[in-house]
DNA sequence: TTCGTGCTATTGTTAGGACAAATGCAGCGG
DNA sequence: CCGCTGCATTTGTCCTAACAATAGCACGAA
């Protein structure tokens, strides 16, 4: 009752409660951004649930929702007793289930790549099961260049299993290759990846314009649908230099 | 009705309704325990909501609520009008808040470490920004080499505001850093990490028993309080061939 | 056959209420 | 002055209830 908190009208707008919106997601988006342009600053605490649940016409499992989402994303902090106060770390993006590609344009960069090989073989023993198909079976390899602003950034290789035996090269020249499957509908819903470093091996440093045996940051992923079967596996290097991994951890 | 799934009688004994553990957390614990051991197979599709509340005794909420949980571990994938299935992909334990050392006890291997140099340095100005320190405040400087069964592992930096400069080298040989800062009623909301790679520099490969200008992973992590004060800022280097990190990434 | 329509099963969203547990603080007694 | 008790505040857990949205399937019409 004390240091009562002001609050930006705008958090207070009506809601959409005809569309396809979820509200608990209206409200989430509305205070994420407010605390990433710092219009609730670092540190400041929230009002009860109960209090903006009566602002905004919600019931409090609904405001609770809202908050919990920002909670998981590193944004808020909850303590009994005390309340809900607004985070004053910095919060980095986490790694998403999104391509480079992806993560590329959202920055702002230009992202190009070039196909450097697109190829049906027959799966080795090794790659049959990392695809869960039976060996020999003809599946699609392929090899590309990702470069930001006409700089090598990454050789990206990419196993698909024998339903995409269609691509072509010009496809995943403009798209995206999870773009791509996206616009087939095939949705990704989980995916392992293991994140490690080795020296560069064959003809990777001309092509990432490095040194030869320089360190390379590597990424393994294998990507499954919602039935658990296996989308695409992937091995890819990135130059250190030009790349890295952020994750922000919440604990509990 | 065609198909119905045999459960394990354990599943339903009773809920421990007076204890401080939550039923959600009770139940949660249960079904992913047995997935990871099998006896829920991958695929399989597990009872409704609502019946599952019913033979537990718990509302629909509750359930709901263990099973979110699992879902945002991996284990588990919901669809409207479907139910639920427990996913067929491997599942890798993700990257926590947890430090190495702990990470290595838990897979049953006997880790060591040897503290290379603790000392009480002023912080310059790189270093206080990364604290949130003034600039030539004393801060707590640890470098450590840590190693699994015998063989170097990784070399560690770390970096502690000054309210840790009581804390020892004989601490740190047993303990981890980690362990220590909880004893002490510290706990470690939040993260911020990056992963890349690099080469050896100075003594690191003498230390880690590699050629010098061998690559490296590397991460960098600054851990905050539920407050958002800095409590360790840490450089890491792993040998790659060694070490990695794995992640399960859930989409949504 | 093939297409669409409607029914059933299941999860997704929202509401409203109740009690438990933790925290901070004021007030009281030593 | 110090410590303890009890109260107010706030989040944590759990319940009942209702309706919406989606997928699959059976059935009927063209």
């Amino acid at each position: 009752m004390s240091t009562e908190p002001v609050w930006p009208a705008e958090l207070f707008t009506d809601l959409d409660r005809t569309g396809p919106v979820p509200l608990y997601y209206q409200i989430s988006s509305r205070l994420e951004r407010a605390i990433r342009e710092g219009v609730i600053p670092s540190g400041a605490r929230l009002e009860n649930e109960i209090s903006i649940g009566e602002k905004l016409g919600l019931s409090r499992p609904t405001v609770r929702r809202a908050i919990q989402e920002l909670v998981d994303k590193g944004l808020l902090v909850r303590r009994r007793g005390i309340g809900t106060q607004v985070v004053q770390a910095r919060v980095s993006r986490p790694v998403e289930l999104t391509s480079l590609h992806e993560d590329l344009s959202h920055s702002g960069i230009k992202p190009s790549t070039r196909v450097l090989s697109l190829e049906r073989v027959p799966a080795d023993a090794q790659t049959a099961q990392l695809l869960n198909v039976d060996p020999g079976t003809e599946i699609t390899r392929i090899r590309r260049l990702r470069s930001a602003d006409g700089t090598p950034m990454a050789v990206l290789e990419n196993l698909l299993p024998p339903e995409f035996a269609d691509i072509t090269a010009e496809h995943l020249e403009n798209k995206g290759l999870y773009e791509m499957l996206r616009a087939r509908g095939v949705t990704i819903k989980i995916a392992n990846q293991t994140i490690g470093a080795r020296r560069t091996q064959g003809d990777e440093h001309e092509l990432l314009d490095i040194p030869k045996g320089s360190p390379l940051l590597t990424m393994d992923r294998v990507a499954f649908d919602q039935g658990g079967r296996v989308i695409e596996a992937g091995h890819h290097c990135y130059r250190p230099d030009l790349y890295s991994f952020s994750t922000t951890l919440v604990a509990r």
